[in-house]
This record gives C-alpha cells, structure tokens and sequence, in this order.
DNA sequence: GTCTATAACTCGATAGAC
DNA sequence: GTCTATCGAGTTATAGAC
C-alpha cells in the first residue's frame, strides 16, 4: 500500500477526519470551523482554501458517511440467502457499522430533518429499497407455512430501529443499564444476537 | 374553566408555543431568537424580559417536553396489568403521544446528546425505570411456561425502538413508502396494532 | 409590559504577506 | 500552501423611551 509521502497526513485528509469527529459530535449549527481547525491542527483560513465554505465541507462529510447508512442492505436483501440468514447477516453487519460509527445514525438523522430531499437523495441515490422483492420473499414462505405474514417494508423498519435506536439513545441506554461505554459496547456486541432472535421468533410460525 | 381575561393567550403562553414550535424544528443551535419572536408576534427584547436568556428559554421548554417522553411509562409497567396488556398499553400510549408530538424524539435525542447529564436528570428525576419488576414479572410468565426468556431492559428498549424511530426517521420512511404525511399519520395509526402483535409473537411461547 | 435602537460579541469568510 | 489580521454579517442581549 503506497503511504504519503510524509509520514503524516495530508492536509486535506487532516481536515476531513476533524470536520467529520467535530460534524457528528456538535452537527452542522453547533460546529465552530475554529473547532475543526484546531482539531486538525491548522487555521481557519486553511479550511476555506480547501474546501470553499462550511456548508461544503458539511456536505462533502455527509456525503461520505450517508453510504455507510444504508451499507450492503440491497445487495444483502436481493441475495441468494434464505430469509433467515438475510435477518441474521442484516441485523449483523449494521450493528457491526454502529459499532464502528456510534454517532452515525443521530448525525443522519438530523440531517434528513433539517433537509430531507437533499439528504435522501445523498443517502439512496434514485434507487429505493428493495422492498418489493422482500414482499416476494415473504409470500412464499407464508404459503409454505414457515412465517407469519408481515408486510417487508414493516419488517425492515423494525430490524433498522431494533439496530439504531440503542445508538441513539445511548446515554440514557447507558445510565439504566448503569453501563460504562466499553460495556456498552459489549452490550451492543450481544445485542446482535438477541435482536435476531427477537425478529426470528416473532416472524417464524 | 377559567379562561385569561382577554380573549387571547398571555404573552409568556405566546413565547412558549412559538418557543416549543421553532426549537422542535431548528434545535438550540439553529434557532433564532428573531424566529420565536416573530412566530408569537412580538420583539426580540419581550422575550429577554420574560425569559433572561436563549439557554433558559430553551431549558423552560425542554423540562415540559421531557416529562412527556417516559409517560405513563412506569405506572404501565407497575399496574396490576397481565404482560401482553401491558405491552399493548405501553405501545399504544407512546405512539399516541408521538402522533400528537412527531418531533419530539429528535428534540429530545439532541438534547440527550449534547448535554446527557442535565437531559437525563430531567428526563428521569432520579427514578431509574422499573425493570426490576419487569424482570420479576418475566421470570414468573416463563416459570409458567407462557413467554420465551427475555431480559427486561431488553424488552423494554425493543419496544420504544419500535415506536420511536419511524418518528425519528419520517422523511426517509415517507419516501420509502411513498406516502403522504397523513397517510403517514394513518401507517402509523396501524402501526399501534402491529409492533403490539411484532413484540408477543416474538416473546410468547 | 412593550417597543426601538444599539451595544457587544461570535463566527464565517476574505485579503494579502510569506 | 499556510499563515496573520481583519472585515462584515448576523445574533444574543441590554438600555432606555413610552
């Protein structure tokens, strides 16, 4: 892997990675450019050379974060895998980014509150959820006798809030389980599991 | 009931739902003092006389919304209700109160975020919510052979997942199911019936 | 209590030297 | 590319007349 050619950082890098921990922290109305520009170690003239206004840079980290949002949902969902294995992979691999990027979902969501139609756009491009294909899925093993019926945009729904809303909520999470943050995540570690279960049994006939 | 002595609201009545109105909207950091002025019809320096401060402004509305936000919760949860009327009280309850207050759980979250001490002192008093009896009533249903194991935080968590976020995230569940705001008010209407049956499949044995 | 006017300050953005 | 210095708009908050 060919590394820059000073041992640190660009610049430019310097600055998205402080734009991006001082963005999600304090969102975009709450964010200083004299925070970003001391968290990255340079001035607030440099932030302007580099990316024209705060509006910009905002928009250039919501644009890469918002990918992680939806991450293989559709290529999971369009799979080959049974329903089961498609909940279990799901509901891992979005705890699994969660984990990675605790303030990602209060950070997208204000976004999509304070400028829906830019921001869905960001998030989805023009391409909607599989839903219908879910709904398919769904059908048949109904008619075989293996699940309830549920309808596919309502079970999507819930493993997304059974997966996010700890993360939003993770102060208050936090105090009534009287967790530190390392056994918080521990806690979200299991929770894989137990979210599945919860899913699978309430689906399965 | 006796009604102000003039036909409209008290000026003070005025600030707080012009107040409540912009700050569930823009947040802290991106309302105005000049916005909640001009939405309750009156100057800037009236709402310095009333309320010192933006900060005490904003407190003064948020200790109001935050009580509404665990309702009923505990009492539900310590009634003399079987589990399953409970699960639908509670369900039934919170969504009623979201449909009455959509954006009360991104108020309530930001705050939550940015100042978690002071938000969850508010929110909670210092009365943790009752999961020990939750717990104990488990443990008695699934002695009893009637419900899967579960743990009472858990359950609880599961299920204001369930009803929050479709709130949290209306624009992007709107788009997704192409609907209207009243249709969506409606889905969610449904929906009351739906996380109650989604939570009792999954824990009933 | 309510208003107008303005002070005091913060912050995004730019100019210009190096 | 990077810095210092500063501008200028916008915002909270206050002074003071009515």
């Amino acid at each position: 892997m060919i590394k820059e050619n000073k041992n640190d950082k660009s610049t430019e890098q310097k600055i998205l990675e402080a734009a991006k921990q001082v963005f999600m922290e304090k969102g975009i109305d709450g964010a200083r450019m004299q925070d970003i520009a001391d968290k990255a170690g340079i001035n607030k003239a440099l932030l302007h050379y580099y990316f024209r206004s705060k509006e910009k840079l905002f928009e250039m980290i919501f644009m890469e974060e918002a990918r992680k949002f939806l991450p293989k949902v559709t290529s999971i969902m369009v799979s080959e895998l049974t329903l089961f294995e498609k909940v279990e992979k799901f509901v891992g691999e979005y705890i699994d980014t969660l984990l990675q990027n605790p303030l990602l979902p209060i950070f997208i969501l204000n976004e999509i509150n304070r400028n829906p139609k830019e921001a869905i756009k960001k998030i989805f491009g023009n391409q909607r959820p599989p839903i219908d294909k879910v709904d398919e899925l769904i059908a048949k093993l109904v008619k075989k006798g293996e699940i309830k019926p549920i309808k596919g945009y309502e079970l999507m729904v819930n493993m997304v809030s059974l997966c996010i809303f700890p993360f939003l909520a993770r102060p208050m999470v936090q105090w009534v389980t009287k967790t530190t943050d390392e056994e918080f995540l521990k806690l979200m570690e299991l929770r894989k599991k137990t979210v599945v279960k919860f899913v699978l049994d309430s689906i399965k006939k």
